[in-house]
DNA sequence: CGATTTTGACCGGCGC
DNA sequence: GCGCCGGTCAAAATCG
């Protein structure tokens, strides 16, 4: 019956120059690894998808990193993540091997025995590195700026799935 | 036991 | 002024 809320909430910001971005993969699973520790914090349906939305949180120390997860509603295979804020540590679940390696794949798929955690993650990475390029000086990838620091990058938009093709699908490829 | 997840409620802004 | 929407937090529950 007694509900005491106490709202300890930030007045002061008044500008939301949080960098957004939108990804679309085509994957059955939410969960998609991108190399962070995700902890989600609440799920709320939105009016224009039937489905629920999910909000994840950086689960590390000062990283005030968010994503958010979303399903499309006439495509339930199309998953859309959103990420806000910048990254403050490098990516975690490797302990050996660095974080960035990304210039021998070969050896990389040498494992087959488990599901690759991060197929596609060094694709997150480097998108998101450009974006941060962008934003200082010019943008030269295929995305659709909706709103002033909105971004909304169709990674499935591309017809060639030479590439995504091979490793989106096996995202949600569980034994 | 710890971490994470889940649900509910509330807040803040915007629209009409 | 009120209603609606979206977003976040909090406590509790569950899993490992």
């Amino acid at each position: 019956m007694f509900l005491f809320r106490k709202k300890e909430k930030k007045k002061a910001q008044k500008r939301m120059r949080q960098q957004r971005f939108a990804f679309m993969t085509k994957s059955d699973v939410d969960n998609l690894e991108d190399g962070y520790r995700w902890r989600k914090y609440g799920q709320k349906a939105v009016k224009n998808s039937s489905f629920p939305r999910s909000y994840y949180r950086c689960t590390n120390s000062r990283c005030t990193v968010k994503k958010r997860v979303e399903r499309s509603s006439e495509d339930p295979s199309i998953v859309i993540t959103t990420y806000e804020g910048r990254h403050c540590h490098q990516t975690v679940g490797f302990p050996r091997g660095g974080i960035f390696p990304a210039h021998d794949p070969h050896n990389f798929t040498s494992h087959h025995h488990l599901p690759p955690p991060l197929p596609n993650p060094y694709y997150y990475q480097e998108l998101l590195h450009q974006l941060h390029s962008e934003n200082t000086s010019s943008l030269q990838l295929p995305q659709s700026t909706t709103e002033d620091g909105h971004v909304a990058v169709s990674s499935i938009n591309q017809p060639e799935e030479g590439l995504l093709g091979d490793i989106v699908p096996q995202t949600m490829r569980n034994p």
